[in-house]
DNA sequence: CGTAATATTGATCCGTCTCAATGGAAGTGG
DNA sequence: CCACTTCCATTGAGACGGATCAATATTACG
């Protein structure tokens, strides 16, 4: 079963490398999924060992490196997959090339449009990530006969929506401030800090921006701010630590 | 099997008749099912005579007035409904009373947080409506052992999705005047005009503020200058005729 | 160490919000 | 049925936040 998609980089921002996605390994035996780092959290974690070997045979696994694109807003949805490792931005553009985050999957989230003609937006690895790739018609196939599988993906499209639409929350209603904070905090809880209390943000200063629906420069004065306030301290360019959260958390509802 | 759930007005905007919601009718018949006016779009559709007659059995029909609130944004998330009639918005707010509206539902489509403790967003009928209505425990275990129920749950959560990541791009890379053109051509797709060409609006300007992320007298002023420009006609409060639908549609993606 | 990419800072402009007044539609009671 | 009231929409003037344009600084990398 031989696949064939797209592989580019992204014009703006992700530049670099240029290297093809590559299988990570030879055969599909179900020892993968023995070993596999997010077994227990993504949507194929209640699948019995026979089950999921059979799920393993329809897919295979695949290395990104950062700023490469798995799927296209507007293509043919041919793929989808559970993320093993690494950080994804799912992003949909304006005619003009105004670009805006819909969203970030990591581990063991779920990427592709199943059940459906196509991809609604972008998929783009911020980070070198590793995915579990499955056709999406045989995906499709399978899924509808194991509910238990269904039942996972449903829980998590489920999430997904909450989380999206708290997200329009941030974006239709909340300023500049308010919203770099917001960001901040979500990064703080969804990735975990050092010994030093430093997070690496997986994103760039384009990218924050591309999120929260603000220029670059808004995004760097934001933070600016907070540093001179001391409410966060910068280590490199992707580096932030949090010094005070609670004054964060009362930035991010507007006070 | 007995529910309560609070009833009452929202503060702004959505005044008046602080009637109680109201069982349509007496006792849970299957006959309801037979004669539904959404029976062939609704998550219910592709089950059996017997198996519609068994979810009918844990549901109940209600009527809604035109501003009733059905749920409250953190609440316990205690109901799940089909809109059988009427028009109904989900919408979050910030501390301080900022609100922004996260999709308008219409008859056929699913209400309420299947499998999840909180409501994550409030939902108010803006016209007069009627649900079917079930206790989500009750609902979410029938789901559980009818796999075509949440297949179809299933796919409406994912295109839901899909629509509200699209919307993300309007909130956070549109300005006021392609915000105000998207959401009349989106409208005019999903409601029908009358003979004359005008389109009823089910909401207010305020409401039309609260989706866009932008204030009543922005709305105010683009669908004046539209109107000026011949692009759209008004007829009262909430008739809008669409002119020239290709420069609105031009209007929307920013030319 | 030098270079390119990315981030920061500054000055200015424009779009949207805010505050305030006016206009018009729908509903109420005399 | 009409004046009155109330709510909602429109219009105007001014302020302000974030965008834009431009220059400089910093970081990462070869």
């Amino acid at each position: 079963m031989d696949m064939q998609f797209d592989l580019a980089q992204k014009a703006r921002g992700d530049a670099g490398m240029a290297a093809m996605m590559t299988p990570a390994a030879g055969s599909c035996s179900a020892g993968y999924c023995d070993r596999c780092e997010v077994r227990d959290q993504a949507v194929c974690a209640d699948l019995n060992p026979q089950e999921r070997a059979a799920l393993n045979r329809i897919g295979r696994r695949v290395t990104l490196q950062a700023g490469q694109t798995v799927m296209w807003e507007g293509d043919d949805s041919m793929i989808v997959a559970n993320v093993i490792e690494g950080t994804l931005k799912l992003a949909t553009s304006t005619g003009d090339g105004r670009e805006q985050i819909v969203g970030v999957v990591y581990a063991s989230d779920f990427i592709g449009r199943p059940f459906g003609a196509r991809t609604p937006h972008s998929v783009t690895a911020l980070t070198d990530a590793r995915l579990c790739l499955y056709p999406r018609g045989a995906f499709d196939g399978f899924a509808r006969e194991h509910p238990q599988l269904e039942h996972r993906l449903l829980q998590r499209t489920l999430d997904d929506l909450d989380r999206t639409r708290a997200w329009m929350l941030l974006l239709g209603r909340k300023n500049a401030r308010e919203k770099v904070a917001s960001f901040l905090l979500d990064m703080s809880r969804r990735l975990r800090a050092d010994a030093s209390g430093v997070i690496d943000l997986p994103l760039s200063r384009q990218q924050i921006a591309d999120i929260l629906g603000l220029t670059i420069e808004t995004v760097s004065r934001q933070i600016s701010d907070m540093k001179r306030l001391g409410v966060i301290a910068l280590a490199g360019r992707r580096g932030v630590r949090i010094c005070d959260a609670n004054r964060l958390e009362s930035m991010a509802e507007g006070e």
